[in-house]
RNA sequence: GCGCCCGUAGCUCAGUCCGGAUAGAGCGUUUGCCUCCGGAGCAAAAGGCCGUAAGUUCGAAUCUUACCGGGCGCACCA
């Protein structure tokens, strides 16, 4: 609605201008300094003053005097030195919200692609993890709620170096065979992902101090390449199992995948090699002959080094002929845009409680079973990874342009985000030992490899507990499942909001205290608004009352009643701008926006809900507006919470 | 050395892409508010040379440059 009338507007401001001026401007709006001055304002004046070489304040006044009425506007007037404050009819605008005018939303035939977790199948995930995971899920949720087709892949290295390290550690530290191996992942009293955390620390450490180690690994590595023997069927057991246990624990932060596509198939289906002879073609890569990466194929420094800042090749294929992690990816990003000429194999692999299917990728063809949807050959690509990997992934985009592939090379967009660190009271507070200078630093950096970190599961586990309490003490009569059910919804709240709330490139210096506050800016916060809202109108049941059915019982003349009443007006113009909240957040590519948007209209209904007493009003038509205002607050609430992965408990 | 990011209230952060009216939140501090739909709440106060300096502009937290602090990259690791 207010996204409407702003288009209409700037699209009638356009319009003036090019007649009045003949200047074809691009006319912003923007939101006044105060809420008392109108709903937008227009400073196209201050614009058009240097071309115009007149007062903007003069240029204003001209407009004003010339555009004549807009369809939903009550009034403009010229402020300041040259703003130009529009306000709207506002009834009609309460009528349009009241009774809504069903449009069609225009199709989009974008195949968005959105790549996220990417966690190393070999210990359990880190508070690291999560970011990337409720990022990438909430950008998800958002291009889906703007009407966007979304695909969503989680890749799984499960033939790399970090799962090589935990099966190092199996067989050649600890000894054990594949079926003491399976005999931990099927004891239900072992954490085999907490385990694997514990292992690969150890292992790394043994990596400096054992001289044997380094031969361990490149043996592993070879075993899980050829695919036989028992070193390869340890890393299968240790990657299928964290990789049910990773999605188990997106799963309780509402975390979906639609594709699992798997390294070891890009390895077997010689993905690699098909990519290898486009490079070449090419000439994107060639062979080094002399200097250090003599006999390596590498990509030149002016292929991307626009901003990356380096002057040294990339090495694409090592020296002994293997293909380095890069060199996968690009292979990965072609199949992506279904410009490799190559596909996976596809098996369904689990189904959630939701009903969505869950498939992985496989290297050889299944028997029809049913329809298998279509992967990849997106039109437009989003990785979510971190910022450390920028270098990475202008390497991988390069590799497109280089092939021809500029507009994919365009679309590809690196969604990055910087990492969650420990504060150094949180560091003190698991145990963690710092040195003089870690001290001194505003926070540490989470090191799988050390394991350092805060487990995501044990996390979850703490809010969970702490909501839990609280809970207890306020629905003691409530059944004890169904307590920690709501506990369960307030933590994951909590957690989404607490990691959506920093924008991408702000590092988070993770603190046990502000994680598992419920007060203030948190998810809760807001959750706690949505309750109250419906608390309202189940009170309103069990008084043996109905909700009334709003579009028939108020009145053109109530709406604009209360709609005169600033109060009214402030609080239903500020809860019908969800969508222009959403749009702006998936333009800047920052949930963050929306998670903040989500909070002042938690604010702003906890205001109205403080002031206005609904149920006791005696005026019945003032008492069925205060009710239509709580239902649309209740309504975008919960909607705008959804996006975010937040459900609305039943009572707080 | 080169490149990228950050520096805004005691603390944690929005606002910077696209310059505009009196720079905003939350936490913390201080003070009020339960005869009232549940206080995980509401109201209010105190708290800022927006890292420094120059430049561009009618106008700069926002754009440019230099400098000062801090972080991260620049592997035949992923």
């Amino acid at each position: 609605m207010f996204h409407l009338l702003e288009k209409t507007i700037q699209e009638a401001f356009h319009a003036q201008i090019l007649a009045q001026f003949g200047i074809d401007l691009d006319v912003a709006t923007e939101q006044p300094r105060q809420s008392s001055l109108g709903e937008l304002a227009v400073p196209a004046a201050f614009q058009l003053a240097r071309q115009l070489k007149q007062a903007p304040k003069k240029i204003a006044a001209e407009l004003v005097d010339g555009i004549g009425p807009i369809d939903g506007v009550a009034a403009m007037e010229v402020a300041g030195n040259g703003y130009i404050n529009v306000r709207f009819d506002r009834e009609a605008y309460a009528e349009g919200l009241l009774r809504p005018v069903p449009r069609s939303d225009s199709s989009v035939n974008e195949r968005i692609i959105i790549e996220h977790t990417n966690i190393n199948p070999n210990k359990a995930a880190h508070i690291g993890h999560l970011r990337n995971a409720v990022l990438g899920d909430t950008f998800v949720r958002m291009l889906r709620a703007a009407g966007n087709r979304v695909e969503v892949q989680n890749y799984i290295d499960n033939t790399g170096v970090q799962v090589a390290d935990v099966v190092v550690g199996f067989h050649f530290i600890e000894r054990k065979t594949p079926d003491d191996v399976r005999r931990l992942i099927d004891d239900p009293a072992v954490r085999f992902d907490y385990l694997c955390w514990d292992l690969y620390a150890r292992t790394s450490a043994d990596y400096s101090a054992s001289p044997d180690a380094s031969g361990w690994r490149a043996e592993t590595l070879h075993a899980v390449e050829s695919g036989s023997g028992t070193l390869a069927e340890l890393a299968h057991l240790v990657a299928d199992a964290i990789v049910t246990l990773h999605l188990k624990t997106m799963l309780r932060l509402g975390v979906e995948y639609d594709l699992l596509p798997r390294e070891s198939e890009i390895l077997h289906l010689k993905f690699w090699a098909a990519a290898f002879e486009l490079l070449k073609e090419r000439r994107a890569i060639f062979l080094e002959t002399e200097g250090k990466n003599k006999g390596c194929w590498v990509m030149p420094p002016e292929a991307f080094a626009g901003d990356s800042g380096t002057e040294d090749s990339k090495v694409i294929v090592r020296s002994n002929g293997t293909v380095t992690y890069v060199g996968k990816d690009i292979a990965y990003q072609l199949w992506k845009f279904g410009l490799l000429g190559k596909d996976f194999y596809y098996r369904p692999m689990m189904r959630y409680p939701d009903g969505h299917e869950l498939w992985v990728t496989t290297d050889e063809p299944q028997p029809a079973n049913g329809p298998v949807p279509t992967f990849g050959r997106g039109t437009r690509v989003f990785n979510v990874i971190d910022v450390r990997q920028s270098y990475l992934q202008d390497v991988v985009v390069a590799g497109l342009k280089a092939l021809g592939a500029v507009e994919q090379a365009a679309r590809s967009i690196h969604f990055s985000y910087e990492m969650v660190a420990l504060s150094p009271r949180c560091c003190i507070e698991l145990g963690i030992e710092l040195s003089a200078e870690d001290r001194q630093r505003p926070y540490v950096e989470v090191s799988g490899r050390k394991g350092l970190g805060v487990k995501a599961d044990d996390l979850i586990d703490r809010l969970v507990d702490k909501a839990l309490e609280e809970v207890a003490v306020r629905h003691e009569d409530q059944p004890a499942a169904e307590q920690r059910r709501i506990a369960s919804e307030i933590a994951i709240g909590a957690l989404r909001y607490f990691l959506l709330k920093f924008t991408r490139n702000s590092v988070i210096a993770f603190d046990f205290q502000e994680a598992l506050s419920f007060e203030g800016e948190t998810g809760p916060y807001v959750q706690y608004a949505a309750v109250r809202a419906r608390n309202i109108l189940r009170k309103l049941e069990e008084r043996g009352e109905t909700l009334p059915s709003f579009a028939t019982e108020l009145s053109g003349e109530a709406l604009r009643g209360a709609v005169e009443s600033e109060d009214f007006w402030q609080m239903l113009l500020a809860a019908s701008k969800a969508d222009v909240a959403l749009d702006r957040a998936i333009v800047s590519g920052e949930p963050a926006h929306l998670a903040r948007f989500a909070f002042q209209l938690a604010q702003s209904f906890n205001n109205f809900y403080h002031q206005y007493h609904i149920l006791t009003e005696e005026n019945r038509e003032r008492r069925t507006f205060l009710l239509w205002m709580t239902e649309f607050f209740r309504t975008q609430l919960m909607r705008t919470l959804g996006i975010l992965g937040i459900q609305t408990p039943e009572y707080m």
